[in-house]
DNA sequence: GCTTTATCCATAGCTTATCTATGGATAGAA
DNA sequence: TTCTATCCATAGATAAGCTATGGATAAAGC
């Protein structure tokens, strides 16, 4: 198919929630830290990135607040919950499963 | 989201032009055998898997013939072409680059 | 001879993740 | 004052994968 696409669809979420067990963040900061962190091999688009944050936040994996940024604008700053804690522990889990598992398909024999 | 996938999206394409380079193999046998060397983690299911194999076969990276399988049944036998040995070497590298950035991004720090 | 199970193909329709394309607003630098 | 970077957000399109079907036959077990 010649995907473009700029994430490993299905792994968006779980680098959303590690992100932010570095403390808060909003979202401008989120897809700047995945960006630098993963050296620009991975861009998370605002129109990805907002929807997601809408899911994390009605999973209750999020919490999100209104704040003056250092640089004096208004932003939403979103804090890992306890629940969201937990749901990174398990979708980290099971991604190391799956790339485990991939391995095995592509490794020669 | 508590996606309930039983691949990672995006790598059904590379995980089944991988396992015809083992050689020429019929869709039921593909599935098998992506399910035994994952060790049963990961599963095609046929909805998936036929339609992966129509989009594989309009690209021209697999060919496709009618034989008589061991047991006696007709089959369609897939067969990796060049382009798809080819695309298969993208995919590869892209999908590496992709999982070292998001290791970066999941690592402590 | 009959039933069951495993082997094999394939499609229609749904869901959902991600991307593209917009639109808007403001701080600070040039 | 113009431009760029920072910030938010949504609508619509695309496409991948899953669920649910449907069909057919070989071989084994009874």
């Amino acid at each position: 198919m010649a995907r473009k696409t700029d994430l490993l669809p299905g792994t968006l979420d779980m680098l959303i929630l590690k992100t932010l067990t570095r403390g808060a963040l909003h979202g401008y900061g989120i897809a700047a830290s995945i960006k630098n962190l993963s050296e620009d091999v991975l861009t998370v688009e605002e129109g990805s990135l907002y929807p997601a944050l809408q899911r994390l936040l009605l999973q209750g994996w999020v919490r999100a607040e209104w704040k003056i940024t250092e640089t004096n604008r208004r932003a939403r700053f979103y804090t890992l919950t306890a629940a969201g804690r937990k749901q990174l522990g398990h979708e980290l889990s099971q991604f190391d499963q799956m790339i485990a598992a991939i391995g095995r398909v592509l490794q020669d024999a």
